[in-house]
DNA sequence: CCATATACGGAGGCATCCTCCGTTTACAAG
DNA sequence: CTTGTAAACGGAGGATGCCTCCGTATATGG
């Protein structure tokens, strides 16, 4: 109450924003090599700071694991605001779910994690469904305005379909799958395939009829 | 050795079979409830064992989500093998698909421990990836023989595909979405559109362009 | 009915979770 | 620069859950 407003509560602590970053970067770390059931000890350990500090920043593992989330969440859609400039509309779409690919990746062991959050907080999965659909529709916006492709898929349509696409990544190749699922989706997404079947409209790169190829 | 061959172990005991059943069931129940993160021995006192009975059956907690997942798995492929014989092969297949999402439904807490079963053992996933992929395989190829889909997507991918949309089912109205996003896959699937695009195919139920409709 | 292999249950050692509080430190006012 | 103080730090320790081990109970074959 010395201070004029009650609402300013001081600027946050230097070492409180520094350590609350290296807790965040320790759990990407250990999550990613040991699994997301790696414990939070090891985490504190790895990150350098006591116990009670990590506990003070992430009450909960769940908390912890939607800072983390958060983060991700928050690149992802970065990268769409860039996009957004980019010439062709359905191009950048690609590109934008092809990036979600690759950065699922690289992150074996926290998908599980993740999954655990995705159930969990329901504020957080508002926001980050929404971060992500407004990414997605921005881009679909672009490219049904240009007539490029049909128009009564929904952005949250589009965002399911992609993290289906994502989830399964246990075995080898998983990423060729998705990649190629991800181009079915947008062929089927297309007003007009270029002729009677949408593998006509990709002309080098597909091969029909071999349902074995790696 | 005192018995003839080694490999007939005698017969396993009425009561460990009915304890082994008992804590399946328990084990959906608790999970299905609480989350996959409940206690272990919570389960076993749902099912009204000792913790060391659930221990014997099922040595780890992985142990005990494979058991579970099995069975769940054994149930889908059943009923490929009826829809075999079903008139429509599309049909067939959408009824299949259909029948995922509602299965999934009824599992809430479930899902992220079957998230972390798929990226545990190789050994079941294998099989499991295998009976789903062959239930799929059947249903698609008699639509393929039948000439009503293209020919270039695997079993495999439509699994995949499948998988992802009945993922992420945590807000009111996944259902419906995902049963949407299973018709345009399904459409995207098609050798013809029925014409130019695949909504003229649906003609009594979508709503063009509306993206917030519930 | 008996012998015995098999299964049961839960006590207890061990690891991890999470809280609580004495100590340390960054920041701002004088 | 000095000093007061609120905020953050760290880790000891109680609570909880994991899993093993072994004495007791029981189903099954003879």
């Amino acid at each position: 109450m010395t201070t004029s407003s009650p609402e300013i509560v001081r600027k946050p602590r230097a070492d409180a924003v520094r350590n609350r970053e290296r807790v965040l970067e320790a759990a990407k770390a250990v999550f990613s090599a040991g699994g997301s059931e790696a414990s939070l000890e090891a985490v504190a350990r790895h990150a350098g700071v006591g116990i009670g500090t990590l506990y003070r920043h992430f009450p909960t593992r769940q908390a912890l694991y939607e800072a983390v989330y958060r983060r991700e969440v928050e690149q992802l859609g970065d990268l769409a605001e860039q996009l957004q400039c980019a010439p062709e509309p359905v191009e950048a779409l690609r590109r934008w779910l092809r990036a979600n690919v690759e950065f699922v990746a690289t992150k074996k062991g926290m998908v599980a994690a993740l999954a655990l959050v995705a159930h969990g907080s329901t504020e957080l999965h508002a926001y980050s469904f929404d971060r992500l659909t407004k990414a997605i529709g921005t881009l679909l916006a672009r490219a049904v305005a240009a007539g490029a492709i049909r128009d009564d898929i929904s952005a949250e349509d589009v965002l399911r379909a992609l993290i289906g696409m994502c989830y399964m990544h246990d075995q080898p190749g998983w990423q060729t799958t998705a990649l190629r699922l991800l181009d079915v989706f947008v062929d089927g997404l297309r007003v007009h395939p270029t002729g009677a079947a949408a593998s006509a409209a990709k002309p080098a790169k597909k091969k029909v009829s071999g349902p074995r190829s790696p």
